[in-house]
DNA sequence: AACCCGGAAGAGGG
DNA sequence: CCCCTCTTCCGGGT
């Protein structure tokens, strides 16, 4: 039919190379020959590959070429690896395992190879696809379709550096591999696991990442003893558990060696096996198992968080190589359904035991997810001995008090932690996978009637950590402190906070919007964006430190932050004209407003204040101000106030409704948030420095 | 040098 | 097509 015979194209165009180190192009021509034999019934339309626009390449620097993250998964559309395992969607037989096919891709890759070598290449064009010989390259095709299906979705997948040559291809089986099916159920615990919990040595927690310096040590030499390894030198694991959790599988090589990958394995497996199902990260639960550290398969974790977690801040460092995952940061807005299963899920669809089988295995592969984060965050967090002073301060109170006005039950608003949590565990994510009690969530916190049943008729935004100013809160409000290392309360009452370290902030922001390129100029221009709608001002004086002025419920009640920004403008310019009036009046005394000019200019608006920032509604004038030149910002913002103004008009209740919402919103939450300290907070500087 | 600051343009999603 | 929220650059200041 097509005049084209791929038949033919295909192996002059790619011969016989190993398909993982297929270009681009050749991956393009291979998916085509596959098409044009019609392989695949299961996989409606192969996506071409024909360009690059499957990169992100047009960056200038273009080190951070990438592929995007796993954010806009559309699972219903992807057959899952496991699905078309089962389907025999790949060719392979129902059961086959992931490993089983990689094996049998390799394997059969050499047989190709060198039947190639004997000339056996030839047979493509007479086979018309049924020879052995093609039935192996179907295989091959299959996955790389099945990658390609992903990649052409709107999946996004973690950033990867690609090497600066040639291009390769979209998602190579071995990318798949690499990076996992998000669907694809954790298989249960092994015999070894089991085995390994069992047999540990006396006094080692179940949780590598407890372990101190001496479980390691005692966990190398059990582990040599047990698994037969060769000599381990201990003077290279002279570190704690936490450390050791953090070392990728190179890393470990490079200590030990031939016992690397047998080490790696264990702790992959324990840490796994202990790590429950920990709470919900505070930004957006992602997909299970795209970025499983722990994948059975691909130990090595997906992301190299492990491997640089903790000087990634420092290190530019080359695109995602290294920095902590922040996959469980990573939105899934559409929050994958276990894509599978259109048929299988829902409550009582289906068996139940699959269903079952399902939610466990999601869960489980979520848990694993969560877990490897978890460990990188740890090592940072660790609340003790962390630079993170203000950090345990906020722990105690974010998470405990502070909010809970309402026993019983988390307020949605109180406070800004519980109100990501919020967001986060309720949102649709609850995807097919209904709560188990083993679900992703039950943390201390959780197990109080979820505010996501308590949740207000304030529809909240339920931004997800998409907005920059609820992926600070949630940075800033997460439950188990994860990223006091990277930001973290000054003074929660106030909402001053400190950026710790901007780098890596800026990094976790660009994972978090897939900007690679993301840098602390660029992340902090954005959050300058802030001030002009209140919603953040400058600490003066201080590096790094900024202050929330509106709480976070305040802010998630907002719809959208332009319409708060004319209201603060419109705000502005009715207040600016009253204290220009005042002003005038002033300078006549000769009063003059020398307290604002020495604030730096900032003005802090001491004068408002009163009561508190927040007070939306009251106002106070702009932060935008200081910056403006007059002049021209009064233009604008007259202008902004007129269109305001009539929008409000046009919008019936107007100014009323929305003076109603800050203000019940200030009702209902100021008691619990204050920055009522705001202004003398802002004013004092904090001398050291 | 490392922060800050905002203007300008434009990307990208909704 | 518009709007919003940044992202990317940038020139300038501290």
């Amino acid at each position: 039919m097509s005049p084209i015979h791929w038949e033919d194209l295909y192996p002059s165009q790619i011969g016989w190379s190993n398909p993982l180190d297929w270009t681009l192009r050749e991956t393009c021509i291979h998916d085509k020959w596959i098409q044009s034999k019609a392989m695949s019934q299961n996989l409606e339309k192969t996506p071409t590959w024909d360009s690059e626009a499957g990169y992100d390449d047009n960056n200038n620097n273009n080190n951070n070429r990438q592929i995007v993250l796993l954010e806009h998964l559309k699972p219903l559309e992807i057959p899952t690896l496991s699905q078309l395992l089962r389907t025999g969607g790949l060719g392979f037989p129902p059961g086959t395992t992931h490993s089983d096919v990689e094996h049998h891709l390799h394997h059969h890759h050499q047989q190709l190879q060198g039947r190639h070598l004997r000339g056996g290449g030839s047979d493509s064009g007479g086979g018309g696809g049924q020879s052995p010989h093609s039935k192996d390259l179907e295989h091959f095709a299959a996955a790389q379709r099945l990658a390609a299906l992903i990649s052409a979705s709107n999946m996004k997948v973690p950033p990867i550096t690609l090497p600066t040559g040639q291009l390769p291809m979209p998602l190579t089986a071995d990318l798949l591999w690499r990076y996992p099916n998000p669907f694809m159920p954790q298989p249960p615990p092994s015999p070894l696991e089991s085995h390994l919990k069992a047999h540990l040595p006396a006094g080692l927690g179940h949780d590598p990442r407890h372990w101190s310096r001496e479980d390691v040590s005692v966990f190398m030499r059990y582990c040599e003893g047990e698994f037969d390894l060769e000599r381990i030198d201990m003077d290279k694991f002279q570190m704690n558990g936490k450390a050791l959790c953090l070392l990728n599988k190179m890393d470990l090589a490079e200590r030990c060696s031939g016992a690397g990958d047998v080490i790696h394995n264990i702790l992959q497996l324990l840490i796994r096996e202990s790590s429950g199902f920990p709470p919900n990260s505070p930004l957006t639960p992602r997909p299970p198992g795209l970025m499983t550290p722990t994948s059975p398969a691909f130990p090595a974790s997906p992301w190299p968080l492990l491997t640089g977690a903790v000087s990634s801040a420092n290190e530019s460092a080359g695109a995602g190589a290294t920095f902590p995952t922040l996959s469980h940061l990573i939105s899934q807005t559409n929050s994958v359904t276990l894509s599978p299963a259109p048929s299988i899920d829902s409550q009582n669809g289906g068996s139940p035991k699959h269903n079952e089988a399902l939610a466990a295995a999601a869960a489980a592969a979520a848990a694993a997810a969560s877990t490897g984060i978890t460990s990188i965050h740890q090592l940072y967090p660790n609340p003790k001995n962390n630079l993170s002073s203000s950090g345990s301060q906020g722990q105690g109170k974010g998470q405990s008090h502070s909010h809970t006005n309402g026993n019983g039950r988390a307020p949605s608003g109180s406070s800004s932690h519980s109100d990501s949590e919020d967001s986060a565990e309720r949102s649709p994510s609850a995807m097919s996978t209904p709560r188990t009690p083993t679900g992703p969530m039950r943390s201390p916190r959780d197990a109080a009637p979820t505010s996501s049943t308590g949740k207000e008729e304030t529809p909240e935004l339920n931004t997800n950590g998409r907005l920059l100013w609820d992926f600070l809160q949630q940075l800033l409000n997460d439950s188990q402190q994860r990223y006091t290392n990277y930001i973290a309360w000054k003074d929660k009452e106030t909402g001053v906070f400190k950026i710790v370290d901007p780098a890596g902030l800026a990094k976790l922001w660009g994972i978090q919007k897939n900007h690679l390129s993301m840098n602390y100029d660029k992340m902090s221009r954005a959050l300058r964006y802030y001030y002009r709608v209140n919603i953040l001002r400058k600490v003066q004086g201080e590096r790094h430190c900024y202050q929330f002025l509106r709480n976070p419920s305040e802010l998630k009640s907002i719809k959208n932050i332009s319409l708060l920004r004319q209201q603060m403008e419109a705000q502005a310019a009715a207040h600016k004209l009253a204290s220009q009036q005042a002003a005038q009046q002033a300078a006549l005394h000769g009063l003059a407003t020398v307290e604002e000019g020495s604030n730096g200019g900032d003005g802090d608006r001491p004068e408002s204040p009163l009561q508190g920032p927040i007070t939306s509604s009251s106002s106070y004038d702009e932060p935008t101000d200081l910056s403006m030149d007059t002049e021209e910002k009064r233009a604008r913002l007259h202008d902004r106030y007129k269109r305001e103004f009539m929008s409000e008009q046009r919008s019936s209740s107007g100014s009323s409704a929305e003076a109603a919402i800050s203000e019940r919103d200030r009702e209902q939450h100021e008691s619990r948030f204050h920055y009522s300290h705001l202004i003398p907070q802002v004013s004092i500087k904090t001398e050291n420095f």
